[in-house]
RNA sequence: GCUCCCGUGGUGAAACGGAUAUCACAUCAGUCUUCGGAACUGACGUUCCAGGUUCGAAUCCUGGCGGGAGCACCA
C-alpha cells in the first residue's frame, strides 16, 4: 500500500508540474488523522508556486480512486490524509491469523549477517553492561531474520589477558576452588586490588600473565582450565535463561596470535614508539593506539585485527555488527583505520553498534543481598519478585513464569528506549512489574490467548469481517509490519517496543470497553480480530527477545 | 586541553523537518472486576539559553551553559 500511494502521489504532482519528488508519506501520530499522510503539498508548494491548500487540492482531485482507499481528506495547513477501507484492513488481520511469520519482510533477502555481542569474560563477573549488550544484540539479529537475512550469532570472550591473570593470583593466594564460578569473582576482585596496591603483587600477576600466553607453567594451566571451563559453563546457564543461542564462539586466546602476526606483516601500517607497537590514528584524525605492548604482547587492538580476519574465515558474511558499550566507540574507530590497512577486504563489512552505558540512580548500587548488583544478581531479585507477584498465577509452572517476567522487565528496561543512550538504573523501577514495562505486554498476550480459549470452548467461530473492520485496534494492528521494517532498517529495536507498548495499550482499552463474547454475530468478527492480536503480540515479543507464556 | 555523545513535565523516556509535543511512573480523583484487575477512565504537569536556516524546528546550523564518555602499553 505505501509504494502504491507514493507513486499515485507522484503522478499527481507530475499534474500539477512538480517533478522527480521523493514523495514523504506517513503514518499520522493520531489515528484520527488516517492510516497514511502525506505533507507533499506543504513541501513542494513553492514548486507548484500555488498555496500550500490549493497543492493539496489539486493532487486530491489528480488522484481519484485508489483501490483500498475509503477516503481522501485534506486537513490542518495542507496534509493529505489516506483512510484505509474497511476490506483492506480486514486482509491486515486475515493475514495476522494465518501467516506465522506476520510482520516479516524480505528487504535483506539473501544477505548474511554476522551479529556478534554479550562478550562477556570469562574469570569475571557477569555484569549489567553484558546484558544491556546481550538484549540488544539478541533484538537486532530477530530484527534482521524478521527482514529477511541469514544472520549467525557470535560470542567473542575474554580468556586470556591481565584479568584472567589477576584471577589466578586470587585463586592462588585465597587459596579458593576454581572449578566454582562463584569463587572466580571474588579472586578477580582480590587480585585486581592487590594489582594497584601492591608492587610486589603487580609483579607476580604480570609474570602469571606471560606465563598464560606462553603456556610455560603446569600449575598456572591447571587452574587456568578449570576456571575456564566453570566460568564458561555458568555462562551458558543465564545464556539460556536469556534466550540466546550462539553460533558461534571466539576467544581472545584464538585471536591474539593472529592479531599478533597481523601487526608483525604489516610493519609500513605500524610505527614503534617507547618499545611498544602503535598505529597513528592522527593520519586519519584519530588518535594513536597501541596494538603490542613494549612485553610483545598483542593488546585487546591487535586481537580485534585478529577476530575480524577469524570471522571472515569461519563465515562468509555480508556484513559484521558488533555490538559494544559505546565507551569503545572511539577504540573501535581506531581499530577499524588499521584494519583498512591490514585487512582492506574485511574492513568495509565490519559495523559497530554502541549502546550506552547503565547508570545508577544515587543509593540504589546494591542487590538484594547487599553486594554490588551484577547482571546476574539483577536477574535472581527480579525473578524473587516475579515468583511473588506470581504466586496466584494460571501458570503450569510457577518457577518458569518467574523467570519468563523477570527476563521481560530486564530486557524490556533495556530495549524501550534509543540504544545509544545512557539508561538510569532504578532498582525499583526495573522490578515494577506494571504499566510501561516487558510484564504489561506479556500480560496483554496471555490475556489474549484466554479469550481465543473460551471462544473455542464456547464454540463461538472465528471470522473476519471485511465490512466492519474499521476500528482503532484494527488501524493500529495493520502498522505492525512496517513498524517492523522501521525498526529493522534503523537497528533500533527501541522504535518496535514503543510500537507494541502503544498496541498492547490500544488492545486493554478496547477489551476493557467490549464484550467480546456476547452471543451475537458479531461476537465472530472479534474473536478473529483477538487472534490476530494475539499473533501481533507475539511474533512482536519474539523479535524483543521476550518470553511470551500463554498463561501467567 | 582536544575529540565524540547527550540536555524534553517531579522522575524515566518517545517523536524518520510537519498537525493541539506522545507515553509511562509518581501524585490526586474514579472503575469493583460476568471473556483474566500484572487491567481500565479522568485530572495535574514539559522541549537548557541566545541567535540563524525554513511555509514550518524538540529535531538542522552557529555560539554559550550543563552532564557523560574517550584521549599509550586495560578490556
Amino acid at each position: 500500500m505505501p509504494e502504491t500511494l507514493k507513486k499515485a502521489i507522484s503522478e499527481a504532482l507530475a499534474r500539477a508540474s512538480v517533478y522527480g519528488v521523493n514523495v514523504s508519506l506517513e503514518h499520522p501520530a493520531e489515528l484520527k488523522n488516517g492510516d497514511y499522510s502525506s505533507g507533499v503539498a506543504l513541501q513542494y508548494t513553492k514548486q507548484a508556486g500555488v498555496a500550500p491548500k490549493m497543492l493539496a487540492e489539486k493532487i486530491v482531485a489528480a488522484l481519484g480512486d485508489i483501490k483500498g482507499i475509503a477516503k481522501i481528506e485534506i486537513a490542518g495547513p495542507g496534509f493529505i490524509n489516506f483512510y484505509l477501507a474497511s476490506a483492506a484492513l480486514a486482509e491486515a488481520v486475515e493475514e495476522a491469523r494465518t501467516e506465522d511469520m506476520w510482520g516479516a519482510n524480505k528487504n535483506l533477502a539473501r544477505k548474511k549477517i554476522m551479529v556478534e555481542y554479550t562478550d562477556p569474560n570469562p574469570f569475571k563477573e557477569f555484569h549489567i553492561g553484558h546484558l544491556m549488550s546481550n538484549a540488544i544484540g539478541e533484538s537486532i539479529s530477530r530484527l534482521l531474520q524478521f527482514s529477511g537475512a541469514e544472520v549467525r550469532r557470535a560470542n567473542y570472550q575474554g580468556d586470556i589477558g591481565p584479568h584472567v591473570a589477576k584471577a589466578i593470583w586470587g585463586v592462588m593466594k585465597l587459596g579458593v576452588d576454581p572449578n566454582d564460578a562463584a569463587q572466580l569473582g571474588k579472586a578477580y576482585a582480590t587480585g585486581a586490588q592487590a594489582y594497584e596496591n601492591d608492587i610486589a603483587a603487580k609483579a607476580e600477576v604480570d609474570a602469571i600473565n606471560t606465563k598464560v600466553y606462553d603456556k610455560s607453567d603446569a600449575e598456572i594451566n591447571a587452574v587456568y582450565a578449570a576456571g575456564r571451563k566453570a566460568s564458561l559453563d555458568h555462562f551458558e546457564e543465564l545464556y539460556k535463561m536469556l534466550g540466546t543461542k550462539f553460533d558461534h564462539y571466539f576467544f581472545e586466546s584464538e585471536t591474539a596470535p593472529r592479531g599478533l602476526k597481523l601487526v608483525e606483516k604489516n610493519p609500513g601500517v605500524f610505527e614503534k614508539s617507547d618499545g611498544a607497537i602503535v598505529y597513528k590514528g592522527e593520519k586519519k584524525e584519530l588518535h594513536t593506539r597501541v596494538f603490542v605492548t613494549s612485553k610483545g604482547l598483542p593488546t585487546y587492538e591487535a586481537k580485534d585485527l585478529g577476530l575480524a580476519e577469524l570471522k571472515a574465515e569461519t563465515w562468509g558474511f555480508d556484513t559484521s555488527i558488533t555490538v559494544t558499550a559505546h565507551e569503545q566507540a572511539d577504540y573501535f574507530a581506531v581499530v577499524k583505520a588499521a584494519m583498512e590497512d591490514v585487512l582492506p577486504d574485511i574492513a568495509p563489512k565490519i559495523q559497530h553498534v554502541s549502546h550506552g552505558m547503565m547508570r545508577f540512580a544515587e543509593g540504589k548500587m546494591s542487590s538484594r543481598t547487599g553486594n554490588v548488583i551484577t547482571g546476574e544478581s539483577l536477574l535472581v531479585d527480579l525473578t524473587e519478585a516475579a515468583k511473588v507477584r506470581g504466586a496466584e498465577s494460571r501458570a503450569e509452572d510457577h518457577e518458569v513464569l518467574a523467570q519468563q517476567v523477570a527476563v521481560a522487565a530486564i530486557k524490556y528496561q533495556i530495549l524501550k528506549q534509543a540504544s545509544g543512550k545512557d539508561i538510569i538504573f532504578d532498582r525499583d523501577r526495573a522490578l515494577s512489574l506494571e504499566g510501561d514495562s516487558g510484564p504489561y505486554l506479556q500480560y496483554a498476550h496471555a490475556r489474549a490467548c484466554a479469550v481465543v480459549e473460551q471462544a473455542n470452548l464456547r464454540g463461538v467461530a472465528s471470522k473476519v469481517g471485511s465490512n466492519r473492520a474499521s476500528d482503532d485496534l484494527t488501524r493500529f494492528l495493520h502498522r505492525f509490519p512496517e513498524a517492523v521494517e522501521y525498526a529493522s532498517s534503523h537497528n533500533e529495536p527501541h522504535l518496535l517496543t514503543n510500537y507494541l507498548l502503544e498496541f498492547a495499550s490500544a488492545f486493554n482499552s478496547w477489551y476493557a470497553q467490549v464484550h467480546i463474547l456476547d452471543g451475537t454475530p458479531e461476537a465472530a468478527h472479534r474473536v478473529a480480530l483477538v487472534d490476530a492480536v494475539r499473533k501481533t503480540l507475539k511474533n512482536g515479543l519474539w523479535i524483543l527477545g521476550i518470553p511470551a507464556p500463554e498463561r501467567m
